[in-house]
DNA sequence: TTGAAAGCGTTACCAC
DNA sequence: GTGGTAACGCTTTCAA
């Protein structure tokens, strides 16, 4: 491997020094025009490459930002990545990302493998950290920012919406469409902390209209998709008609299930009501479209990285911002 | 904040050389055990918490792998990048994701911030790239793996599979089932490098058969997803029965056609053959099945992650492995 | 407008 | 078994 070009090499092919080279490559106006011109133009020629390794060394700030997810694989999490990574990438920051796979343990190995490199701030899905979790960023003194969720007790700042808010909604929705009889599909643990939530703030809404108790359904150990939505609905079969409208707890598997009533020869909206959770893409391309909650995931994205910016500027004032949620009505409903 | 506990301050606490204790945290053998422990110990209760940073500088190893995708919100690529982080993060490597949104220009950019890492590895997703990408990598002597295409000449190794052996199989599937007068549905432009060499290998199978001419319907700008296909069909109406099969380019797009053709009355695939690719989770639980292509984003993942730990070994051996695909006949064809 | 010197925290190398 | 020295590539600080 040929050795390094550096910027003593830049500034020996220019005949400048090298404290030079770094100020003309930060664009610095002290630097004359022409000579910066000079040594930009070198650069590029000699294939100089920056080396930020080095620059955090001697700044000792890493220009990293750490980000957990619960996974990757979920077009809302990377909608809210996708819309962070772009806002970062201006800042000149690069994000680390580690997937939890909704376990509570792997987040905390996770988080210490992220430490590790010296984030210069944490983004973290959830608001349910392991206590060691805790501890780590707060031994650090590490400014974290909590997403999705809007935790009553965050670790510092918070972007996300209120899940109670949003199911009730759904639920005063489906309510004044007539509908009493209600089940709930989702994971039948409480790995997805989120989808938990939405579980039980639906059967606290029903319970405080006076409705029926929701039946629980279980699709399996999260995450759960449209495949456990099709697999439970079939296994019921026309067990389904038991009730007039099923929440599910995300929009795949909505649509799982829907798609398993078209095998199962049930009328939705007709015999049974069919609702989702964030406005996936399948909600409102599929027939009929899924009636649904609008969760603003690239808006959730954008405010993290306002945040960032303000904590890597300095910036200590603690943020909770709430993006709120939309009902979107569809024709499953 | 208080200064940084340094190896230098536990050497001075424990009365020994700063060199002794780097090698009892790194557990050497050469230091005496009672050392190794004294050392240990004293670092915990300092709060000494080892540097990546200097080591990644010093040693001008940042245990860094890089990687490019066009995006990640795409459910294979999500996939290739979960298998392949898991497997990373056992050797203790982080890898750095950047996603290039089916641009060769954002491409350049992206390799050129993540070189700054000083990744011990790049691997981009595709083998077309511009110069000066090609130049970059090429001056470093940097190891690089194309993963999902087979370039004939890749810049290092390739994981992939031949998109021309497998819309050779999609052709001979429709033909042997009667379908003559196809249309191919994709993105417009040929940014998304992979979808237009499905397209013209589409259009090369049906040549070489001796079928008409393939009609090629613009999505519009990549990427195009579910509500593309669906937009288009619903533009074209009933006009898609010019037709006996539309393959699309993706499974996503090929769910929007078929929505759309149930809201336009058009029996799939009584009227229409319709055909995707990918084996994306929407069309293997939609009604009726979407017939695609498998192309086992996962053992991408897997394979790129072997090469991975041979070249961090130091092994230099040129890789180039073909995943293979697999036709996968639904309900609608 | 430019340069020289020092140092960020770690580890490779060589001595003892 | 242990330690001294130098160096990784950059930027802060001070001087010219």
């Amino acid at each position: 491997m040929a050795a390094r070009v550096t910027m003593r090499d830049v500034a020996e092919a220019v005949g400048v020094s090298s404290m030079t080279v770094s100020r003309a490559l930060r664009d610095d106006e002290t630097v004359s025009a022409k000579t910066r011109a000079r040594i930009q133009d070198t650069a590029r020629d000699l294939g100089y490459v920056y080396d930020t390794t080095a620059q955090a060394f001697r700044t000792q700030k890493s220009g990293f930002v750490a980000v957990t997810l619960p996974s990757i694989n979920n077009a809302n999490f990377a909608e809210t990545y996708r819309a962070l990574s772009e806002a970062m990438a201006e800042s000149g920051m690069q994000i680390l990302l580690g997937a939890t796979n909704y376990r509570l343990e792997k987040e905390e190995e996770l988080v210490r493998q992220l430490l590790a490199r010296n984030p210069q701030a944490l983004v973290m899905t959830g608001g349910h950290h392991s206590d060691a979790t805790r501890d780590l960023v707060r031994a650090r003194g590490l400014s974290v920012i909590d997403m999705w969720d809007l935790p009553v007790d965050p670790l510092g700042h918070a972007v996300g919406f209120s899940y109670a808010e949003a199911m009730e909604k759904m639920v005063a929705h489906l309510v004044s469409t007539g509908r009493r009889k209600l089940a709930f599909v989702g994971a039948s643990d409480g790995a997805d902390q989120r989808g938990a939530t939405r579980r039980d703030s639906a059967i606290a809404a029903a319970a405080s209209r006076g409705l029926p108790p929701v039946a629980v359904l279980d699709a399996g150990p999260a995450p759960v998709s449209m495949r456990h939505g099709a697999a439970i609905a079939e296994r019921m079969g026309r067990e389904l008609l038991n009730f007039d409208a099923v929440l599910c707890v995300s929009d795949p598997v909505a649509f799982g299930v829907l798609s398993a009533c078209r095998r199962l020869d049930i009328d939705v909206p007709g015999q049974l009501a069919i609702t989702g959770f964030g406005h996936f893409e399948v909600a409102y391309t599929c027939e009929p479209r899924i009636t649904t909650i609008d969760v603003s995931a690239h808006n959730i994205g954008v405010e993290v990285a306002h945040i960032l910016d303000a904590i890597i500027a300095g910036d200590s004032e603690r943020h909770r911002i709430d993006v709120g949620t939309r009902l979107v009505v569809g024709g499953t409903s």
